[in-house]
DNA sequence: CGCAGGTGAAACACTCGGTTACCAAAATCT
DNA sequence: AGATTTTGGTAACCGAGTGTTTCACCTGCG
């Protein structure tokens, strides 16, 4: 069940996409600006934003960008009537698609469709004289290399390090939010796409199986330390390579 | 007498082109969504398919593939206006040409019988499994050469390795979607073109006759990863080079 | 100083995937 | 056609991965 994350500051057009997108099989959350928007988007799992250009305060442009900077999170873009400029800058800015206002309904749901099958879903084959790189983003900290598209981790040696597939989901999950404490209701969303059960421990021992492999002293851990109370927080800046 | 099938699930424009092509000398039946196109693709013999790409149920860029799994019958795709991407999805997915809605009858009379022509010639041989468009292609990815037409597969060394027609298909398969995690019932729908039975472990099988084919050390698999819980993921890059 | 809640770690249980053996169907060879 | 080989799928076993339980320990607090 896709995650959809709907940006715009009228009230309507949220609920109305909301309760649409909801009925089409999809799970939606919507926010205002682009604060709530960033707050939502690290905090959960979101597989599509459709962005409105027009906010108050940081404008849908700019908050496309940032979030292209860290992430290849599909965003379709919703522009005034015929301007062609922002649907200009919006594809360059990173944008998979636009759409103006007002827009069919059904439209939208064919674009959500393209986008999300483009992104993820298994249709999309090779094209010709194409090296494919989808969303090959490399996550680079502290000398370790986590390369998303090949499921690799490379230590700071250079040597490939196994991690079992729980293991690589959990530290995308922390390298996809770096300096941030997150919860263990947080990271169980992040890295298994479900919620905690009462005295769920399982993700205190994949960090704890985590930080045998990546630590040097497991005892002392520096990537992934321990927030009593709160969660964990991956202590490492990451930087986002390709 | 060529028998086409309409798939669409307007009703107006069922009827528009069932009287339509029918006046112009073709046999036409008619399909509201992909069950019931599914059921009358299997049943008659159908000479080319004219598909709408929204339906309700599964979409016509689905239904396209699935086709085109099994049988090479020429596809006319119909995409809302001025959709480029469903209309380059479309056509990557094996369609034979595309239209947008609304179009002029005519004009897919013209391309009706240009595409009747190109694939009716001399018998239109079919293998299963292989794209109409991509003729003499190889899929090269780590030193490996997957060569589509020939079905051969020539390791990094430059020797001839032999694949059973299963492993080529699910190998192909692999090397159309890379880097990307292809669950059990895709790669059963895109390398056999059927779903899944319950229990059904014949990719696990095949996975690891492959990897026994191809793995430096099949106990640690680089090209074709294991995600737990989520299926298999080709790991390298592939270039298409013809 | 004792207590309560939180965390790390070991041990265990259960599920999932790799592999082998085997069988039936299909293809190939006499 | 009949025999033989190849191939693909199923069943079964085993090991690896993951979550749960348990216990020890730590920290903060009364």
């Amino acid at each position: 069940m896709p995650h959809i994350l709907v940006v715009d500051d009228d009230r309507e057009i949220r609920t109305l996409l909301t309760r649409f997108l909801g009925g089409h099989g999809y799970r939606v959350s919507a926010a205002k600006d682009g604060a709530e928007m960033m707050r939502m988007f690290e905090a959960g799992r979101i597989d599509l934003i459709i962005l409105d250009v027009m906010l108050p305060g940081e404008d849908g442009l700019n908050l496309c960008r940032r979030v292209r900077a860290g992430s290849a999170t599909p965003i379709i873009m919703l522009t005034a009537v015929g301007d062609e400029t922002d649907r200009i800058v919006g594809l360059e800015m990173g944008a998979d698609d636009y759409l103006s206002k007002p827009f069919n309904p059904r439209e939208l749901l064919a674009r959500i469709k393209a986008v999300l099958r483009r992104a993820g879903g298994p249709g999309a084959p090779v094209s010709a004289g194409e090296t494919t790189s989808g969303g090959g983003r490399i996550l680079a900290f502290e000398g370790w290399r986590l390369d998303l598209a090949r499921r690799e981790l490379h230590s700071p040696e250079g040597v490939l390090t196994q991690l079992s597939a729980g293991e690589f989901d959990l530290l995308v999950a922390f390298a996809e939010h770096p300096q941030r404490v997150l919860t263990r209701d947080q990271l169980l969303d992040l890295a298994r796409g479900r919620v905690a059960a009462p005295f769920d421990r399982s993700i205190d021992v994949q960090v704890s199986r985590l930080r045998r492999k990546m630590e040097a002293d497991p005892a002392e851990p520096v990537l992934i330390k321990t927030v009593r109370g709160g969660g964990y927080l991956f202590s490492a800046s990451v930087k986002v390579e390709k």
